[in-house]
DNA sequence: CTTATTTTGTGATATGGATCACAAAAAAGC
DNA sequence: GCTTTTTTGTGATCCATATCACAAAATAAG
């Protein structure tokens, strides 16, 4: 296993401004778990002892709300996963689901530290990540709580087109009442918003496949909310 | 104005790790401003080429949503006030406005990127705190999508009298429309529910005086939204 | 002090979407 | 394949809260 993260070709930005003896530090403190759908990478509740690294599939991030599980986001790799919760508290305050078959590296907490003190370059990046996310977060939560249904759906349609698939067709990791807890409203809401756009030929949708027809109207549907 | 961040007895946690060379150095590229209520520290869309340190006050931060305004939290003195917006973007994604007297520490981008480059204590510091307020916000959100307004009203009151006065008696930083942009309701609502909690004895109001009476309610009604 | 402006209170009404209740379809297990 | 479980579709109903419409208070401005 030595010297495997050196040869990774998926590091983040983050760790390629690692010098040769922190990789290799890195490397021996860093265990790739293979996962797939369904599979929990981190536990609300649980406590945070490691870094977690998406490498290759994609994940949901969720917390427990008062009422119901709440989807925050969906991280497709390559991403780190739970810096927030690792760093921001010693049990963690939310769930890492794998949605899609999935690569982890858990990295030794610790260890990351040291690297956070060794590297300004590295801890540069790994601050920038997090300033995004926030940012991500807030836009997100504007989002769920002004607009409605119709508006959140387009919105979550043409986030998996654009910036998860790269493609007009694909096939939805996960299921309406998942998209519910993603955008809070019921699975039966977005079942008839699905039909709805089907409808109104925005999309076509055979089981799981989806394929976007007129992204147009899908962009002025989720900006006009 | 040397050295007047050295004997600053409002440092923050982050600043405490500087060394005497790096205090001095940010001592000269700081400029501390007073605000009052209203003022604005920094304005969503313009460019982001200071980080802001409150170092006495309350400001709130707010983002315009789709459809609102939402004001996405209030800061109390002493945090830095815009990092994400700062460091997550060229531009600025959200607005912070003064809301009590206030006192802003600005500080050349450059010069913090500097600090973090050179003391990874400091930088260690500047990254826990980002993460707690991704924690934060991510919690504020699935409350706000998932509670009703008095839970949600219930959860504010709390918030003023615990955080931010630490006292059962305080009054109202805000008006009753900011505190619908808060959580997410009309101001009709807010004025309601206000009311109702008056009738019920749990609160007591007069103007913007506002004495908590029956705290155990409030949380109560808090946790079951 | 007087006038203008902002904030708050409260009823009446409208509505988006939750919830309930099943049935159909699809997927997973065996 | 067949059976069980999960997911999806759709109507009917209900409800919390937005919105509208003013009036009253409170604050700010002159």
């Amino acid at each position: 296993m030595k010297s495997k993260c050196k040869l990774c070709s998926i590091k983040s930005k983050a760790a390629l401004a690692l010098r040769d003896e922190e990789i290799e530090k890195l490397s021996s403190n860093c265990a790739l778990v293979n996962y797939h759908k369904g599979d929990s990478v981190f536990k609300q509740g649980t406590f945070s002892t490691n870094v977690a690294y998406l490498r290759k599939g994609l994940a949901k991030i969720h917390i427990a709300g008062p009422h119901h599980e709440q989807i925050a986001r969906l991280v497709k790799a390559p991403s780190y996963l739970a810096l927030p919760t690792t760093f921001g508290d010693k049990i963690n305050q939310y769930s890492v689901t794998v949605v899609e078959k999935a690569e982890v590296c858990y990295i030794d907490i610790n260890v990351f530290r040291f690297l956070l003190s060794k590297n300004p370059d590295f801890s540069y990046e790994i601050m920038i990540d997090l300033c995004r996310n926030e940012l991500e977060v807030l836009n997100r939560c504007a989002n769920r709580t002004q607009k409605q249904v119709r508006g959140k759906i387009a919105d979550v349609i043409l986030e998996m087109s654009d910036k998860i698939y790269n493609s007009n067709l694909f096939t939805l990791p996960v299921t309406q009442e998942e998209i519910g807890n993603l955008i809070d409203s019921s699975r039966e809401s977005v079942s008839r918003v699905l039909a709805e756009f089907e409808k109104d030929e925005l999309i076509r949708i055979k089981g799981r496949k989806l394929e976007v027809l007129n992204r147009k109207s899908l962009k002025l549907i989720s900006a006009n909310g």
